[in-house]
DNA sequence: CGTCCTATTGAAATTCTTCAACACTCGTGG
DNA sequence: CCACGAGTGTTGAAGAATTTCAATAGGACG
């Protein structure tokens, strides 16, 4: 069914694309992937910027190549929450189930590679693997909403802090100066928008960085830059 | 391919069964409805069974017949955090994706049509449609994971306990006694696990209670039975 | 250098929890 | 039939955590 490929028939624009392999991309073959590809765009959004507007169904999906998005659902009254946040190589965006309440917007500059939406559900619909790349995707946000939800029921603000930074820091800096347990990386999200998340206030993130600062679980850099010594002692901040 | 059939083909454990029009089943034609049925079980769970354990590999997957499921998440030191209810024709469990650390409970008593595991995976592997349904399923589940996020961490207490009547009001008693937009339920919950689902100890919950029995909002009967005079004033109270 | 935006810190007010006592319901057994 | 006890729910008062209000600090940029 599946013939075997040379690489060089693999679209130009997917050679170096994490989705390819993690992502909804990797259940195509190489004729799918051609034909998405040729659809397919990369778009550059500025912080800030919506790709999904809550209410409206989305004019295109799709696949984060860098940056962070975040999902939020906001009340009538102006009260905000941040539902998910999203990384490379995530997919935006939920085909089969119309217009969601949930606005998806760039945390700091985002690339993603975007495909129209009646393409790609074509193309989901034909593809049981791309369906079920999609399906995997639901489930894996699910159990990513429920453990966030214990996070914002039971845990205490300090330890919400702490689990937000250790989220980050798996998330954002997998990598990074990985020498004995210590990292260091970059904040995508202001403490406002830390607030949103954790059902907290700008002013209760803050002191809650001061105290795990003061309890040298973490360093801060001129605010956005966050060094962790030790993994160890975050994770036990975060009441784990 | 999809045969035109009487309804003797449908079996008669299926026949009365809403999770066939609704839920999971109802993407079967006659003869794979007649496959899974055989494999099919009627079990009841007692208030407090475990129907998944957290961490282990479910032995059967169920659709709901009656009662309400709870899915619950524990922490080491003993915090927990209910983080979805689950009523009929609701599927209960997760295919295709492992074990997960969630736990689905019996809140009172429930009734299920029980299918083993590997059945129920070969079905939903040579059954696209199927697949389509659990995934729709998952989907729903997460905006409904997602909005509770919101409840759980932008609601004040009294907005959550009013939140959580509403959804057992929706759910639990769709027929109820509809005179007037008036409506009569029993609570599936104890206190306790009202305050694990809202993120509240007892004592809040009961409180919030009291008070929204004493500003009209609703009339509480012998603890766990509810009346809502006017759903209006419920949602009103919800902060929508 | 001033301005805007973001972040921090302090003090008071509020919400929610904790601790403690008591009430209600239901089933069991005297 | 009533008393008893366990489980469940309610209420009060004190305490803790978080929010609110208010003032200040630090950077980025024109």
């Amino acid at each position: 069914m599946r013939r075997d490929v040379h690489n060089s028939e693999v679209p130009v624009l997917c050679r170096a694309c994490e989705a390819r392999h993690q992502g909804v991309c990797g259940a195509l073959d190489p004729v799918q992937l051609l034909r998405l590809s040729r659809h397919a765009t990369i778009r550059t959004y500025c912080s800030g910027r919506e790709l999904v507007t809550a209410g409206e169904q989305p004019a295109r999906y799709a696949n984060i190549l860098s940056g962070v998005v975040k999902l939020t659902k906001l009340m009538e009254d102006g009260r905000q929450q941040i539902v998910a946040l999203q990384f490379a190589p995530d997919f935006v965006g939920r085909p089969f189930r119309g217009a969601s309440d949930v606005t998806a917007e760039a945390a700091g500059e985002v690339r993603v590679c975007a495909f129209p939406r009646a393409t790609l559900e074509e193309m989901a619909a034909q593809s049981p693997a791309m369906a079920h790349r999609l399906h995997l995707q639901a489930l894996r946000e699910l159990d990513e909403a429920r453990e966030w939800m214990l996070t914002l029921g039971r845990r205490s603000a300090r330890e919400k802090v702490a689990c937000f930074l250790l989220l980050v820091a798996r998330h954002g800096a997998p990598e990074a100066d990985e020498t004995e347990g210590t990292r260091r990386f970059e904040l995508p999200l202001t403490r406002a928008e830390i607030g949103d998340f954790l059902g907290l206030t700008i002013e209760t993130v803050s002191r809650q960085i001061t105290q795990l600062r003061q309890a040298g679980v973490i360093a801060v850099e001129r605010s956005r830059t966050i060094v962790v010594p030790q993994m160890a002692a975050l994770e036990k901040a975060c009441g784990v």
